[in-house]
RNA sequence: CGGGGCGUAGCUCAGUCUGGUAGAGCGCACGGUUCGGGACCGUGAGGCCGGAGGUUCAAGUCCUCUCGCCCCGACCA
């Protein structure tokens, strides 16, 4: 594909737009790749347009290769197969809902579960005709609270989402490591630098998921991740070893928890201190309110809570720390010392690291009281004890005990093993070898296409401008005509423009009457991987001059053996 | 939704406190000089000062309401 310049839609800024925080959304405006129509809602431009489309068809090559068959799906969806997954409730104002002129409710699909389960199950109904996999290229639209950071957030954004049907589980895993490895195809082909964790499943509800995160430190999710045996993990999810013992008690162990004074003392490092007990030996008590009523979570007073597993455990959709009025009514005393002896009323969850403390302090359950020598098991039994501890960096690996770190990512695909939470509640069912009827198994991957570009962005850049990895340039060469009133100059250049384009080469004619000044800075601003440039100096030498984006280093070539050098470069790059 | 900020030329912003003829730089058009890293000189076009109401002889400026946008927080593929 071939282009010019003057034929093209380009407008660069000079000008840093002033509502662009990160890189990739400064870079992206000042390129004249997007342009903002609202917030979280962009026009692709040309430029932007290409590098999308160019990004699409790599996702279709792996995605086809992975024995994925395209379609495409509404992007407004009737409210009926909503009500019937049960999202159409559970969905809060993300969920874009209007009427038609009807009165008939519809949404703007944020994902298309229901739409594909519908398609599959009016077709498939046996075994003999599983597995199936579709997949197609979308507008989306999440109400998001806050859109930000350009393509990063957007309300309206582009998504490659996939959908596999299965008999069994195994198949299933089969599909899904078969998509794990074309995701993995895809952001390497990109050129991007990225990291496969363990993720949660949010609202879309399943079990096995894992995240695909370019690393880049405007990444607006924390990943814990170990260097040793490689476990990762989204932050919302991260296991984490046992942490350190907590040190001896102090003191004699009480047969009763014994009450202690304790004045406006409500953080555990005030009570810690006026107690003179570690804050390992604390108990931190939170009440959450949820969908489902509030609930009690116990936690080591030096670790903090993970709201995510806890509302996974729980099993609510919303979770939240409950209101003083709320605490108030639930333990009976203001916010700061609340403690589980005695706390009958609502449902409590410990941490493990609570229940393998001997003995230790916590709140009374009555203003400006603690409790101290609280033997957890004798004096208090929690509903539930399992894992609420929020990973940090500096925590021990769950699998090999090695020390982990803390990176940032951003998140540009994300896999999932549904099951059958989608399949058992719109009755999309087969019969199986044995006449059985039962709910497929199913598994939805999503891949976000612009973020991926953005994420790009994010790590290929310099003080100039983008530098684009080539498989996502928009054109992989810029040819510059530098005096474009010297009519041998321009002769030359034009001629070698003919000759790429017959060539086949990827390239964008820059045949603008501009200064020189104007054309350089636009070259790296926009980030094109090969330049090639057709001046009177080279010319009266008979020769061009070519340049990578990367290291910017002047290579000069004969006017007749252009396009032998430019394919070269292009290979080097590739 | 809570907290903070901003809406004035295509873009980036002054002017608002203290009411009195609508500004600058960049961009754009025209003429000239320039021409290998965002040139220079001259001329010019371009504004319902986000919108509505109010106060006032007079409102970009003060008051009320509204809409939009940005940042921080909670939420999220």
């Amino acid at each position: 594909m071939a282009m010019r310049w003057t034929k093209n839609f380009i407008f660069t800024l000079r000008q840093e737009p002033a509502d662009a925080e990160v890189i990739s959304h400064r870079l992206m405006m000042r390129a004249g790749l997007i342009s903002k129509v609202a917030a979280g809602i962009y026009n692709y431009l040309p430029l932007g347009w290409r590098s999308i489309e160019k990004l699409e068809n790599i996702i279709r090559e792996e995605m086809e290769n992975a024995g994925s068959a395209e379609l495409l799906m509404p992007a407004v969806q009737p409210s009926e197969l909503w009500k019937e997954s049960g999202r159409w409730f559970q969905y809060g104002p993300e969920l874009l809902r209007l009427k038609d002129r009807h009165e008939r409710d519809f949404c703007v699909g944020p994902t298309h579960e229901e739409v594909i389960t519908d398609i599959v199950r009016r077709s498939v109904t046996s075994y003999r005709q599983l597995p199936v996999s579709l997949y197609q290229i979308q507008n989306k639209f999440r109400d998001e609270i806050r859109p930000r950071f350009g393509l990063m957030r957007g309300r309206e954004f582009i998504m490659k989402d996939a959908y596999t049907f299965h008999a069994t589980s195994d198949c299933l895993d089969e599909a899904y490591r078969a998509m794990e490895a074309a995701y993995r195809r895809i952001f390497s082909r990109c050129g991007l630098g990225f990291t496969q964790v363990e993720a949660d499943t949010g609202n879309i509800g399943g079990s096995d998921s894992h995240e695909f995160m370019v690393l880049a430190d405007t990444g607006e999710d924390a990943i814990i991740s170990c260097a040793s045996c490689g476990y990762g993990a989204n932050v919302e999810k991260a296991e984490s070893g046992a942490p350190p013992e907590a040190p001896a008690w102090p003191q004699d162990i009480p047969d009763t928890p014994q009450e202690v004074e304790t004045p406006e003392m409500r953080s555990i490092e005030e009570v810690s201190q006026f107690l003179k007990i570690s804050p390992q030996h604390l108990i931190k008590t939170l009440i959450f309110e949820t969908d489902d009523g509030p609930v009690a979570a116990l936690i080591r007073g030096d670790l903090e809570v993970n709201e995510v597993k806890l509302k996974n455990k729980v099993g609510c959709t919303f979770l939240e720390l409950a209101s003083e009025e709320r605490i108030l009514e639930v333990s009976g005393c203001p916010q700061g010392f609340s403690g589980p002896v005695g706390m009958e009323n609502v449902r409590i969850f410990a941490d493990s690291s609570v229940m393998a403390l001997k003995v230790a302090a916590t709140g009374a359950n009555k203003t400006d009281a603690h409790l101290v020598g609280v033997v957890p098991g004798r004096d208090f039994t929690p509903a539930e004890v399992c894992d609420l501890r929020l990973a940090q960096p500096g925590d021990t690996c769950p699998r090999c005990s090695t020390v982990m770190g803390e990176a940032r990512g951003i998140e540009v695909g994300h896999v999932f093993k549904l099951g059958t939470k989608y399949s058992e509640a719109m009755k999309c069912n087969f019969l199986d070898d044995e006449g059985r009827e039962s709910p497929m198994t199913m598994g939805c991957y999503g891949l976000g296409v612009g973020r991926t570009v953005a994420a790009a962005i994010e790590q290929n850049h310099d003080e100039k401008g983008i530098i684009w990895p080539l498989p996502l340039a928009p054109y992989e060469v810029d040819l510059i005509l530098l005096n474009s009133d010297k009519p041998d100059v321009v002769e030359a250049a034009e001629k070698l423009y003919g000759e790429m384009k017959d060539a086949g080469i990827d390239v964008l004619f820059d045949d603008r009457p501009e200064r020189p000044g104007v054309k350089f800075n636009d070259m790296d601003l926009i980030g094109f991987p090969v330049r090639v440039v057709v001046g009177k100096r080279g010319l009266d030498k008979g020769e061009v001059e070519i340049s990578l984006r990367r290291d910017g280093e002047r290579r000069t070539a004969p006017l007749g053996d252009v396009i032998n050098a430019v394919k070269s470069l292009l290979d080097e790059v590739r």
